[in-house]
DNA sequence: TCAAAAGTGTTCACCGTACACCCATGG
DNA sequence: CCATGGGTGTACGGTGAACACTTTTGA
């Protein structure tokens, strides 16, 4: 193509997935054993090159779906990253995204677990090129993001526990939390519907279960209401 | 170049720039005339296609140096602009920077004010391709960036009175602020240095200049100090 | 009956906000 | 001497944080 722009140079553009889960003990992620080279059999992000005929969030949503199968997954762009030899293999950009989804839902889904795994944050191995640099922007992105948007369920099933809440709360912030401090803060909000099910597999007493209300989340968000943990 | 990545679709990167500035009474952003096609003559934002041996951050301060002759300036990347038909002269992603700046020690410096021309957010024109958005993003990043860190001060000379400082905060956060809490807020924030000098400009009693203690900031940033508006 | 998790209120310190008068000075 | 902007303190309500005991029930 000839035009205003044909002298200007183009670039590989590459988009990366920080993929977070949550079992109901600590915050994960899904890391792949490359297998292709450079940097084969090493552990890496997912992550594929943009297409002519898509945009970015297109790309990751279908780098994501091709990997673990899912759609309708909370994604949200973070970060270019462009360091010159950030792959050694040839100058590439990449855009950064990362994911939510919940765990148990999927684990026994479509989630190619001969190629993928999840770690806990923890302990994960080292990633190749700058993807501990992105995986580092991404947590500290979640943090802000889980405590000023409802996005945290994005990561526990459609019912969960106040517990279980609390338990995620506690791995993203990375810091203990007063039970009764955080119910009455979650019932304050009141964006959670309290269903008559009890989920009796954590205790003899049974806990009971919650599902968030998006619609009255959003109903609340006209009204200025803020979302604040 | 031959190798794993050869088959791969390649683009034209851009970067673009939020140019702020801030005259003491209104919040100001930075355009120029486009003198190229497409859209020659409309209004828009600096900006210039990444160079292979540059990364992003390079890229937009060299377009920010080109336009107006300044270096040292505060940037921040925010967010990769990628829809199909953004450009309608050929498909590019847009990774977009702001800028700060402050106007009254540039004004009658380096920028070109043939091309270039500062309007208030109020009232300024309608933009090229996605630019608007490109703005409406960027005010949003620095409102929030200004409660959390102590970047407003790149709008100001280096010495400004508090009524400055105050109205400032004022331009960005789109509301009054009231004068008694403001003082004693910054001034508990203990990073500004007061002056034996006054500014004479403004009233006949004069008022008290202060200057930025960025030194004292970072100290009281490693004992877990947070700024806060 | 007991072990184990669920559920539930109160107190206090601190912070955000509302609010008004005197001061200093140049003209 | 007066008009103009500069500078300053207090009171109150609300929010965040600390803190412990009772309930339920399956084993």
């Amino acid at each position: 193509m000839l035009n205003n722009y044909s002298k200007e140079d183009k670039v590989l553009l590459a988009v990366d997935c920080i993929i977070f889960g949550f079992d109901g003990e600590d915050l994960k992620i899904l890391l792949i054993k490359r297998d292709f080279e450079p940097e084969k059999g090493k552990w890496s992000l997912i992550g594929g090159f943009l297409k002519n005929e898509e945009n970015l969030d297109q790309a990751a949503t279908r780098v994501l779906s091709h990997l673990t199968g899912l759609d309708n997954v909370y994604m949200e762009q973070f970060y270019a990253f462009s360091k010159l030899d950030r792959d050694p293999e040839e100058r590439t950009i990449s855009v950064a995204y990362y994911a939510l989804i919940d765990i148990d839902s999927h684990n026994n889904g479509a989630i190619h677990l001969d190629t993928a795994k999840w770690f806990s944050l923890k302990n994960a191995p080292n990633l190749i090129f700058d993807h501990d640099r992105m995986v580092e922007r991404a947590v500290s992105r979640l943090k802000h993001r889980t405590k000023t948007k409802p996005i945290g369920f994005e990561l526990l099933p459609e019912k969960f526990t106040m517990l279980q809440l609390q338990n995620l709360y506690e791995s993203i912030l990375n810091k203990k939390l007063d039970k009764r401090n955080f119910t009455s803060k979650i019932n304050a909000l009141d964006i959670l519907i309290k269903l008559k099910e009890k989920d009796m597999e954590s205790s003899k007493k049974g806990s009971y279960l919650y599902n968030f209300d998006s619609d009255k989340y959003h109903e609340k968000l006209k009204e200025g209401f803020v979302f604040k943990i």
